[in-house]
DNA sequence: CGTACAGGTCTA
DNA sequence: TATCTAGACCTGTACG
């Protein structure tokens, strides 16, 4: 396949190399005007062609908004942070001088150019050379086969991010509106506590004989809970719940509309929300475990509260699907453990581990396997791992010997050989080459220990389900796309949201049951991609519904 | 007066 | 006898 590597030749023009062979970047070069470059990606995506630029954040919005779509990138930005960090790399060959300077790039999360440095520190980095060395690095490689999926999906992944973006997520102002007033009254003047948090907090303080408590003050509220005769230490919902005072139910809900109006409230839709679609940026590998960061209206952390006022366009429906446990089951995946997989089999892999007669109960198996996965080995769950190790030895073994490997501070790496930080000092983990680390006594040196190789022992099983996740958001990209339709990105079937193990699609109602289809396929296709013949399944739960909110 | 952190709450 | 993984982002408050 072709590869086209663009690079940025000051704010007008695009230096194009087409590399006719794998190994050779110094094919032939031309030079567009900037502005030319949508049609000429255009009319070169008629073939299959795989663009290889510095960094899909500094390209595709643009070609995007031009109206062109891409099939395939590969970006460098992604890629150089996961070779610098992969045990099967061998370092030395992406050294340079400019290593730092990729190491350091960051995306671009502004459509306002105005908000643009004027000097962009990627256009002092060179991509042809950063190509050369990463194509030499994998070449080199024990493991290429793994690292290529990895960069692809990664890559891919930063497709569907751009897309998101530019698509947004439809969102009904009015409905998020209603729903704000119907809870906390009209909108008030900036500064103002809504009427309904005024008329809570009148009762809070009279409970609580503070006459002027302010509850949003952590420090205030703990106070004002000790001097009325409370045994608390802390002022959380959780703890709060557990009182008994006639004050408490109040300040409870008083915290709940809160956090409401602050998070997503009033300010929250004027920041965020605009001509009806709400916009984040998504961030590729923005966590080291490999999942996605984000930034901007707290995408990820979208509360369920808010969901109905996400609402497809008229004709339109939200295809939302969730994959069920999907750690476990790439826990059993990725260490082979044949009974895990038998109990995976069932849709609900909790119910098959009681049914394989592991444990007993359904609540004894969640607690378990977030225990193994955690790292939990304490109370309930750590009680539970002597007969998860009987019966699951492989796949408990496997993050066992990761948090070990971990405690002894080395790294450990992902399926597709994503590897861990190293251990940062006062980590307890002492890193290979660094003077151990003496701070604190022998017990807090422990405690830091094992906190590492909590961190470890998630990583592995957190970072290849995220490329279970990538893999299935890549493959799904291409599907909705061949399913048909014409125009841009966001006139055919497109991904609106991404969350972990989730996805939204925004369809014409028409192929909503075709988009689903392709959900469930994508999502089998993953599987084969990751673990090859191995039986492992990946159940979805599917809802083709109007309103994100109605498919939980 | 601006920055940094603590505390809290939402997500998978 | 015990709240364990990864984040974003808000307000209040301490600090320089």
């Amino acid at each position: 396949m072709d590869r086209i590597v663009l690079v940025r030749r000051g704010e007008r023009e695009v230096e194009v190399w087409r590399s006719i062979d794998e190994d050779d970047d110094g094919g032939a070069s031309t030079v567009l005007a900037t502005g030319d470059l949508p049609d000429y990606v255009r009319e070169r995506e008629s073939s299959p062609v795989r663009w290889v630029w510095d960094d899909t954040t500094r390209w595709y919005p643009a070609l995007l908004d031009a109206g062109v779509r891409v099939e395939r990138c590969w970006d460098l930005r992604l890629s150089h942070a996961l070779l610098r960090r992969s045990p099967f790399v061998d370092q030395r060959l992406l050294a340079g001088e400019q290593a730092r300077g990729w190491d350091a790039l960051a995306p671009v999360t502004a459509t306002d150019a105005a908000l643009f440095p004027l000097t962009d520190p990627a256009d002092r980095l060179d991509p042809i050379a950063e190509h050369r060395r990463q194509q030499e690095a994998l070449a080199a490689s024990d493991e290429p086969g793994r690292l290529a999926l990895l960069i692809a999906a990664e890559s891919a992944g930063a497709l569907v991010a751009a897309e998101m973006t530019h698509a947004g997520l439809p969102w009904r102002a009015d409905v998020h509106e209603a729903l704000l007033a119907a809870l906390l009254g009209p909108r008030p003047a900036a500064g103002v506590r809504p009427a309904g948090l005024e008329r809570l907090l009148t009762g809070i303080r009279e409970a609580f004989a503070a006459p002027a408590l302010n509850p949003d003050s952590p420090g205030e509220l703990l106070r004002a809970l000790q001097a009325a005769g409370l045994p608390v230490e802390d002022t959380r919902s959780w703890t709060l719940q557990e009182l008994d005072h006639p004050g408490i139910p109040a300040l409870l809900e008083y915290k709940k509309l809160s956090r409401l109006v602050q998070a997503n409230g009033w300010n929250w839709l004027d920041t965020w929300v605009r001509d009806g679609r709400f916009r984040a940026w998504f961030l590729p590998g923005g966590v080291v475990t490999g999942r996605w960061a984000s930034t901007g209206g707290g995408a990820l952390s979208m509360p369920l509260q808010v969901r109905p006022a996400a609402v497809a366009d008229d004709g339109w429906r939200f295809v939302v699907a969730d994959v069920a446990q999907l750690e476990p089951r790439v826990l059993a995946g990725m260490s082979r453990d044949q009974a895990m997989a038998e109990a995976a089999r069932s849709s609900d892999l909790y119910s098959g581990m009681v049914a394989g007669g592991a444990v007993a109960s359904r609540a004894e198996a969640k607690l378990g396997m977030l225990g193994a996965m955690y790292g939990g080995t304490r109370g309930e769950s750590g009680r539970m791992m002597p007969r998860l190790t009987r019966r699951y030895p492989r796949a408990i073994g496997l993050v066992e010997e990761a948090a070990r490997a971990g405690e002894r501070g080395e790294v450990v790496h992902t399926l597709l050989g994503r590897g861990s930080p190293f251990p940062a000092r006062g980590s307890g983990a002492d890193a290979p080459g660094e003077p151990p680390e003496e701070r604190g006594s022998v017990e807090d040196r422990d405690r830091r220990r094992r906190a590492w190789g909590r961190f470890t022992r998630n990583f592995v099983v957190q970072g290849t389900g995220a490329e279970w996740a990538l893999c299935w958001l890549a493959d799904l990209r291409n599907r909705l796309w061949r399913l048909g339709g014409t125009g841009t990105v966001s006139e055919r079937p497109h991904l609106v949201f991404f969350l972990h193990d989730e996805v939204v699609v925004h369809a014409p109602a028409a192929l909503a049951d075709a988009v689903a289809e392709e959900v469930r396929q994508a999502a089998a296709e993953a599987g084969r991609l990751l673990f090859g013949g191995f039986p492992i399944d990946f159940p979805l739960d599917v809802a083709v519904v109007r309103s994100w909110a109605d498919a939980d």
